[in-house]
DNA sequence: TTGAAAGCGTTACCAT
DNA sequence: ATGGTAACGCTTTCAA
């Protein structure tokens, strides 16, 4: 039934250790032998035993992605990361088993220290994330996507998310406004502190009250009501708001129609900014400018960080820089506030 | 440095085969015994080496997932079927490997002639797809998400695309309406045949062309005008058009906020229904009625299939029924055409 | 109710 | 350049 290595062997008419060797390229195999060992295989159909494998070498080639299940985490960005783990965990040869952290870090433990994976990658990662210190304590290497509150105590690759925020400030401070609102996630992800959610509203606010502007923050919820509202709070709070910044990818359809709704034209009346994906920002209409968000770049790296770990390298820690890329979604403030205030309450 | 059977045996001060049945419940244990085994598992941490125990058993608690990457499918829509798969699985006590078919099958073939992974689960499963013929030879069985042209091919679960094409059809048609556009997923899925894409259109044009009405189809592209141009098509193609029935996630935001461009009012000047998940029509404004795509259930179901299959059973094909919910985005047609396409052009 | 020991399919050390 | 064989950690048959 199931072709083993002996079966090569003795169809290539060699030893078992000399099909093993073809195998892994270890050792010297000349030219005549090879060939007809691989012709064997290939007649055979043959495929080393995984779990064979893992016990001898103690590895698997499994990368294990611990990704949490938070109902305000929007899927598609989730998604992002996951394909580009899963397309450069294949370019390493490496295969990807998906984990869940919800209902505690249980699994994750057992299917580490069962020796089924040889590393972790590990994604939305909180600035006092419970799962951090479990991941230090394993006996198998874990890089975090996203960064906790002390830096050292796993390796990590991360955006600069308070830089990014910052950049948005500055590119609408730049461009003369003085009343700017912050739109963010959702509660709960500020609850959790998520390291995205508030790395980049702190930097954005600390850089807007360093140049004494008014501004105002709200978290969005959930659901097609949350961007409403939480628009109308930044907007009660400061009804001369002439610039917003979005980090919300599910708000940003809703308030563009909202800010339809009240008479605001992008960016004559109302300046908006974002940090989310690319596509996410040019399949707008219109084309929000903003902070690239490197989903890709990032699940990637972190791969790439794992790898040179599991061989023995000590990774370089990776921050990667911000850029704002101009789409025509901010622009100079209105002259007259109350002009604009007037028009969008008709 | 790694905790074996041996080393819980010694500690619990009974031999090594009591250990394991201890571990796999497979014979009677005393009751004392069996504690003072397993207070040594717990000090010692030991989980037994899924390496080891693969190549004993033949089994390796892991379901290989394999998904496509094209770049036409809804990241988001691909999440919920990942997730319930893997909720499922784990509800079972399986992991999950992800596996891509892009670049063939070759990967997908590997891991199963290794026994790396106890079967598949394969979705966006094309009417005529070069993969099941490969995933119908391995010696491992697979569940399809999705029905391939001969079903007895592979056992797999469904979701009733035509009858909610169909559906769709009928609710617009018993409204009054005679003038229904069907805008679908893109060219490419069209092209590839994906089997939701082509059996809830063709489920949808057949009921209409039954009941004699004029209809026009329209694939959507991806990106912001893609809906747009569509829409566009469809009532150059018949301009007293007053129905539209929309099985493309991507196209409903900016196709709402088109027809709002355009003056036409939902329900009261243009009806819309679709095929989508609930949350998806809910969270647009406003909200849309159709038939809810049961992602989740699809997902969850394909893994039940699995393990029964995995279990010795002979699996009943399933086809889930589509229902559809009113949520007052479908109303009677206006009573002037030409007065609704005044309106619009001005 | 428990123990001893024979494999499972591979890799890699020690030979030749 | 190639071959024999011990070992990886576990499950399970055979014995007691």
């Amino acid at each position: 039934m199931t072709v083993r290595v002996a079966d090569v062997a003795e169809r290539a008419g060699v030893s078992i250790s000399t099909v093993s060797y073809v195998l892994t390229g270890k050792r010297p195999i000349s030219a005549r032998t090879r060939e007809r060992v691989q012709r064997a295989i290939d007649e055979l159909g043959y495929r080393p035993n995984a779990g064979a494998r893992a016990i001898r070498t103690g590895t698997t080639d499994i990368i294990g992605m611990v990704i949490p299940v938070a109902p305000d985490v929007r899927a598609d960005i989730q998604m992002r990361f996951v394909l580009a783990v899963l397309q450069q965990a294949r370019s390493y040869g490496k295969n990807v088993l998906l984990l869940t952290s919800e209902g505690g870090m249980d699994e994750v433990r057992n299917l580490t220290t069962s020796a089924a994976v040889d590393g972790l990658v590990a994604m939305e990662i909180q600035v006092h994330d419970p799962r951090v210190p479990v991941l230090s304590a394993l006996s198998r290497p874990a890089v975090l996507i996203g960064t906790p509150a002390d830096p050292r105590e796993l390796p990590h690759v991360d955006f600069d998310f308070a830089e990014a925020g910052a950049m948005c400030a500055r590119y609408l401070l730049d461009l003369g406004h003085h009343d700017i609102g912050y739109l963010g996630q959702s509660q709960q992800a500020f609850d959790r502190e998520a390291g995205y959610a508030v790395r980049a509203r702190d930097g954005a606010l600390s850089q807007l009250s360093a140049a004494g502007c008014r501004n105002a923050f709200a978290p969005v919820e959930p659901g097609p009501a949350g961007p409403t509202q939480a628009l109308e709070s930044l907007l009660s709070a400061n009804p001369d708001t002439t610039g917003l910044i979005v980090y919300n990818e599910h708000a940003l359809p809703h308030l563009l129609r909202r800010l339809g709704e009240l008479g605001m034209r992008v960016p004559a009346d109302m300046s908006v900014v974002t940090i989310c994906p690319e596509d996410e920002a040019t399949s707008l209409v219109p084309p929000i400018s903003g902070v690239t968000l490197p989903a890709a770049e990032l699940g990637s790296l972190a791969v790439d960080q794992l790898m040179e770990i599991l061989h023995g390298e000590v990774p370089h820690p990776v921050l990667l820089r911000p850029a704002l890329t101009p789409r025509g979604s901010a622009g100079p403030p209105p002259r007259s506030p109350r002009t604009r205030r007037r028009r969008a309450e008709t």
